[in-house]
DNA sequence: GAGCGGTATCGAAGAACGTCGATACAGAAG
DNA sequence: CTTCTGTATCGACGTTCTTCGATACCGCTC
């Protein structure tokens, strides 16, 4: 991994192709559907990964430089290893700029799992 | 708990009457808010309960039987062990009718973790 | 009351997770 | 080439999670 770190998602890029971004409430979840889809929920379940989230969508672009986002009161390995759960499970993208790392949030990552959760009636 | 489990869900309550159903992308989320919302989202971090909720949504009445969803590969204890979960979160309810079990969709849920995934733009 | 089917709780085992300090790597600057 | 800053990876530790079998609880039926 060393330019422009699009796609360990295995997640967004396999669900979204699919018919199973559908509300849950739509149709029921097949099994296989299921596992991509708890992966994404996965990456927003911890505070920390949630917070590093929200400081990037808020900035103009979504996007955000590593070093504006690091104080949320755990160390700098944690934040990386954080960083990089929410780039595995497609959320966020990651590129280098000079010494600096910019991670965006990924097109598209929000709806998907808004649209899941989007009412069925 | 005996007859109508209705809130265990510090969870919804506590961020309901908050300000901080925002979309994540509109206002960078506080370390006490991100804490609610990420045990939210840890509840659908599980296939099996991603299932088990399915299976409720999907329902007429977002509401169903134990009996009628525990066919999703698991032990008996573990769908009731995900229930529980699911409903300590907030996102279930449940109610006893003679010897059955019924959990249902619970109200404005959907709604909270759509409205944080919603796009700020 | 005894038996039965449906559901919850308990206790244990193994896997996964969050966190850290130490260290490696990348690019810029001197 | 060496040094410095920013970020990622490694290895380890303690905690939390998922799962199970065994068992307890609840209502119904006989």
């Amino acid at each position: 991994m060393s330019k422009l770190a699009a796609s360990d998602s295995a997640t967004l890029a396999t669900v979204t192709p699919l018919g199973c971004c559908r509300p849950l409430g739509r149709e029921e979840l097949s099994a296989d559907d299921a596992e991509p889809i708890a992966a994404m929920f996965k990456a927003l379940s911890d505070p920390v990964r949630l917070r590093l989230f929200s400081k990037i969508a808020v900035r103009p672009g979504g996007e955000a430089c590593v070093c504006e986002i690091q104080d949320v009161g755990v160390s700098q390995p944690t934040v990386s290893h954080h960083l990089r759960k929410l780039r595995e499970a497609g959320l966020l993208l990651s590129e280098r700029r000079a010494s600096w790392v910019y991670y965006r949030v990924a097109p598209g990552a929000l709806s998907v799992m808004a649209g899941l959760l989007s009412q069925a009636d």
